[in-house]
DNA sequence: TTGTACGCGTTATCAA
DNA sequence: TTGATAACGCGTACAA
């Protein structure tokens, strides 16, 4: 018996100092005032046990509170840290909560099927949803049941719930028209994945029809008001090089050659794509912008093209997560939350300009 | 009375579907065969009810896990989401810790000075500690105190914490010799910041008495076998920027005219900054490699130059986090933990060569 | 297979 | 300023 193994409590501490329990609880969350005398009896008695402090468990159970906020990203959380975008609303969010919360808990929303999305299990006292796909709604619905303050970035929170959102439709229009003026009647677009399948593949209207991504979906109808009948292939991830695989497919053959039909501009969805297609380019020996034209999304990967200024649309990442984790305070403040939107501006470069004679003529 | 917003308990399931608590319970945690009619009525009760599941908190109190893992970085949050090195380490243990955790919690060690950590208060099952400063010990202090595996990513842990290690002065002293050996006798190096102050200034012998982050100290001290007596600045950050405002102190006056005294190499203690020192190069109109030569470290940000490939040496970052997961799980699952030691790999680029016949008769 | 009873460690309420 | 008491919501021996 008595194998010393078992921590000190709360009620070990008050019984050594010689006060209650509500006493000694009253030192450590500081509430109160407390006597000196009795207070400094409370900490030597602590300091003799090794008692450090309340266990977070029980003063959570206790409280009802945390201090953790959830972040529901889609796919793998592998993912979000490899892309620049998602770091970047991250950063904005943690800037926001740092005062009201001790921690971020960053939980997948795509566990196995038939499992309840982790978030059902989490001590959360509010929750961020992030670009979340087929399973967001189940996520929302688990999160509303459990009363949580929530909001929605970028993704279809539907309803009541405050949503931080992005002009992505008319953002991809914007550039695409702005590509369409230059002179391109070719163009092609690499997009974002459709699903959490992440399968790289050409979009058929089939596909696009069991798409889930709206944030591609709207990228790429904003795209197809400038280009109906343009060629759209979906990428794997936003990767810079799912951009190069693409950029190859739409520019070469398999056996490495040009193709004739191929695309004069190409309009990406995501800065990473876009140097990845860059790179696919100048590997086959064309140049951008004098031979191709290729523009990206986001505005946040120009450092990974040397000197060469990406023509893209610069998206605000950071503000957006900034958006998010204050709408999060005011929540847990019991005010309502209200729902946020930006607007990308468009960032001239250096990758697109007029097509070369060779297509001027066509059709 | 009853304002109905309290939320259901496992006890009201329980009573809606005549069955006891603990047979509502073991219907959720599913560790115990029930019988499937009972079953069917205790999961009909809960969805008339409104039930989602067993509180997280009085689960956590109940079982004493809560299925988080808290991840400790040194410095603001916001600073891990703009490193490459840090995000490929969270890859890995992400991916490490997939099995076992619902998800990690990202925590700061650097609260308002009087205040205890924030992890003394955080629900966690086990703690990683990535890249600490000033207050690792405390952290340390108060993680073991609590009784909690651990393990250190790049830290001085000191005894018995299982570390994963990194031969930063080993692979510096590399790095530094292949610049000596190319024939450069005037190198610089811009480091890492010394502590958690951050601030870009020459590094004095005061100053770098004061430091606190070993990596940065370390990666100096490797630098100083081959330039025992060369400039050593340190930058405000691992950031491009950075790198840039440090190179131009190194390279220009502060009219913008080329000093004399210029260093021939540039030794940088991360890709980002050599990237940044090389665009201040670039934009004063010296040629990398051929006017000045530039190295990094962490074989990570390649992407930044375009074509240009950085020399640098290359760290397993990604293994690093993975191996810190996987220590981590062990150690939850009762063994000991082990600590791993990792070493850097040179890789050959293109900014770095033999100095201009300027530099060749000094001294 | 189901039910009873207890404790996990804390904090809020209220009274002294 | 301090103390007694009652939840907080759950899991799990143990008994039935």
């Amino acid at each position: 018996m008595s194998t010393g193994i078992r921590r000190a409590t709360i009620a070990d501490v008050a019984r050594e100092a010689g006060v209650s329990t509500s006493t000694a609880s009253v030192v450590f969350s500081g509430k109160v005032n407390v006597a000196d005398a009795t207070r400094q009896k409370v900490l030597a008695a602590a300091a003799a046990l090794g008692y450090t402090g309340p266990d977070p468990r029980a003063a959570s159970l206790r409280t009802g509170r945390s201090g953790i906020v959830g972040v529901v990203l889609g796919g793998e959380l592998r993912h979000a840290f490899l892309d620049p975008v998602t770091t970047a609303m991250m950063d904005g969010l943690t800037d926001a909560l740092a005062s009201i919360s001790t921690g971020i808990l960053l939980l997948r929303d795509d566990p196995r099927e038939d499992e309840p999305p982790a978030i059902a299990e989490a001590p959360v006292d509010a929750v961020v949803l992030i670009g979340c796909s087929t399973r967001a709604r189940e996520v929302l619905d688990v999160v509303r049941q459990r009363g949580l303050p929530v909001v929605v970035i970028e993704g279809d929170g539907g309803d009541d719930v405050p949503q931080v959102t992005l002009d992505n439709r008319e953002a991809s229009a914007t550039i695409a028209r702005h590509v369409l003026q230059l002179g391109h009647r070719r163009a092609a677009t690499i997009t974002l994945p459709l699903d959490s399948a992440r399968e790289r593949a050409l979009i058929t209207p089939a596909r696009e029809a069991s798409a889930t991504v709206s944030v591609t979906l709207d990228r790429l109808a904003g795209f197809r008001e400038a280009f109906p009948d343009a060629v759209a292939i979906t990428a794997a991830g936003s990767l810079v090089d799912e951009g190069y695989l693409v950029g190859r497919m739409l520019l070469a053959t398999d056996d490495g050659a040009l193709r004739d039909d191929r695309p004069t501009a190409i309009v990406t969805q995501s800065d990473l794509l876009a140097v990845g297609a860059i790179r696919a380019a100048e590997e086959l020996g064309l140049r951008v912008s004098e031979d191709l034209t290729v523009v990206g999304f986001d505005g946040i990967a120009a450092d990974g093209l040397g000197s060469l200024e990406l023509t893209t649309m610069a998206q605000p990442a950071l503000e957006k997560g900034r958006a998010a984790g204050e709408q999060v305070t005011r929540m847990l403040e019991g005010e309502a939350g209200e729902s946020v939107h930006f607007t990308c501006e468009f960032r001239a470069g250096e990758t697109a300009a007029r097509p070369a004679v060779r297509n001027s003529p066509v059709e």
